[in-house]
DNA sequence: CTGCCGTACTACGACAGTCGTACTATGTCT
DNA sequence: AGACATAGTACGACTGTCGTAGTACGGCAG
């Protein structure tokens, strides 16, 4: 199986966190599976830059953190969710058209 | 006009210098003014970066340095041109490959 | 004859994002 | 009892890119 190299999706990263929380708030543990998912395990996030992803975006306006309880219970267990802000919706269109000019021109160096 | 973070580029500015290796040995500055014409001007590739890709690349074994003369006038003025070697044709063909995939999986966090 | 633009680099240090490794803590399944 | 999934945090290393600057030569305009 051809293996991603970082390299690549590096900067694209933020990206998919901001298309996950497109459906709603989440949080890492849940972002990743997604992830994962999505990409039928050709691409699996690592744990440290995903955290270190979300203190990023964070401080960056794109994400808002906010804890809750991880289940109805009510017996206190928190977890960190985050949510997308309006800031981060315009970050992430202007990387989705980005992608386009990406696409085109990388394209033009690859040869099959 | 759109500008390509240099974050989505990281990783394949190899693999454009390779493809213009492809036609045979080039150096330096012509191979930028390449790229910047084969993307109509949408990727400018930095000197810095461009010549602390060779040096990697040479390292790597993806490319080999030789020095020639800059024209026919035997007047002793040296250019750095650098050649393909077959493990840069290998790696110019995995990177090609991959780039499939990356497509493939990012595409799926992008919407319009 | 002077200064600027194009050519063709080299040197150096800063920075950002990713990664490896390791550690904590809880609950469930076997 | 031990493994595995969940849900993270901490820290330091590494890599590739970028900003800035400097060198050196040739040609052309003013």
């Amino acid at each position: 199986m051809v293996e991603i190299s970082s390299d690549v999706i590096r900067g694209y990263n933020d990206t998919m966190i901001l298309f996950i929380l497109l459906n709603g708030p989440s949080y890492g543990y849940e972002i990743s599976k997604q992830i994962r998912n999505i990409t039928d395990g050709k691409y699996v996030i690592k744990e440290t830059t995903l955290y270190s992803a979300f203190t990023r975006m964070e401080k960056n306006g794109h994400i808002e953190s906010f804890t809750a309880d991880q289940d109805g219970s009510g017996n206190g267990k928190k977890r960190t969710y985050y949510r997308i802000t309006d800031l981060g919706m315009q970050y992430y269109r202007a990387k989705c058209e980005e992608w386009d000019i990406t696409q085109e021109v990388v394209a033009k160096f690859i040869r099959h």
